[in-house]
DNA sequence: CACCGTTATTGAACTTAGTTCATAAATACG
DNA sequence: CGTATTTATGAACTAAGTTCAATAACGGTG
């Protein structure tokens, strides 16, 4: 198992190592998500996860990256579906979508939130602007709204966070036993009373 | 320095490394709260850590507690000083001093939010009941509201964590730089929708 | 007051994890 | 084929939570 060294050993790695944490990230969470544990799976030493990645948190930052890739792509999905809908609907879908992927993919969404770079690391602008993205799902909802770009931007990071903390909460262990019903009505609640609040005209 | 141990050596040392824990925790975070410091601050061997409080999650449990008292405090005075205000406003001061809570105290805030128990460790039952008196507190606010008791414990918790969700976003620093500004225009959207759409009848 | 059994404190040692870097292996080049 | 350069390696270092045998303090008893 000495190198094996070819034209192309880090890119390899890179791919090998990525999957690994990204399977480890969704079946055990981010706390298993170490680095001796990742390099003997990849059949390597400690010291390569440095040399490929430069460091576990940019690894994890890939492995979440993938996370919000997966998460995009359900919200995208979830929104062509009711693509001719009111903007209501439209918004209920997305939001609904959200808790479930949020539930199905427990332990790697959580991971999302649970990392934090070590002190004084800069999370890599790429990633924010991932992040970003998901912002802009419901922007585009909020296009037929009566409101102006500034306001509808502030409208829809608020719709998006609102929705976002009441899965959280309910998620959060800590807070008591999840109830997947009660917290979709929570999320009816909420953004229904957004939705009809902000309607252009009363949206059937 | 050796023991000095008189009646009370227990009781004494307890408070004396609540203390220290809560103020480290207000300005440096919860990742600086650690055994061999609180210790070392309190003029005492790391063990003695472990036979006072049981392990170091349970002092940080009962430091983030002292933090939700202090938010609660908050969240009181500012539900007192509105009280025959309309649902309305009293959801929204409620909210705003949410935030002015989380941005405030802002390390201790999000120590709330970051520490989890090590594997198999349970929180504590009257930890958990006192978060649950944060909802009482929207609950409350609801009681004019024409909605049957489950709804309104529902509809409380969905609006507490929807202002979470908006407020922890905010504060985030992964998604962006922190604007108070913009964060309390979004606390006035979702609430402001939420309680007209909520409104026994249309709040002056 | 001295003795001894009980109880509580102590801190060195153990465990686990991230990170580094001198060494050695592999590759590229002349 | 030898030498220089690049790259992988993993033992060693650091840091932090946790344990527990040794030790000190305490309280009752003769």
């Amino acid at each position: 198992m000495k190198t094996t060294k070819q034209t192309s050993y880090r890119p390899k790695m890179r791919e090998q190592m990525l999957e690994i944490a990204t399977r480890i990230v969704a079946t055990e969470g981010l706390s298993a998500l170490q680095a001796r544990r990742i390099a003997h799976d990849a059949g390597c030493a400690v010291g390569t996860l440095y040399n490929v990645f430069g460091g576990l948190d940019l690894l994890i930052i890939e492995a979440n990256a993938n996370t919000l890739t997966a998460l995009g792509k359900d919200l995208a999905q979830a929104n062509a579906d009711v693509v001719q809908a009111p903007v209501r609907d439209r918004l209920m879908a997305l939001a609904l979508a959200y808790l479930d992927f949020a539930s199905t993919h427990n332990k790697a969404w959580r991971a999302i939130f649970e990392h934090q770079m070590s002190p004084d690391a800069e999370v890599p602008v790429w990633y924010r602007d991932r992040q970003g993205e998901l912002f802009g799902l419901v922007e585009a909802i909020l296009t037929p709204t009566n409101a102006d770009p500034k306001t509808r931007a502030i409208n829809a990071r608020a719709l998006f966070a609102a929705v976002h903390g009441i899965v959280a909460i309910s998620l959060d262990s800590k807070l008591g036993d999840f109830d997947y019903a009660e917290t979709q009505k929570q999320i009816r609640f909420v953004v229904g009373a957004v939705a009809d609040g902000m309607a252009p005209g009363p949206a059937i």
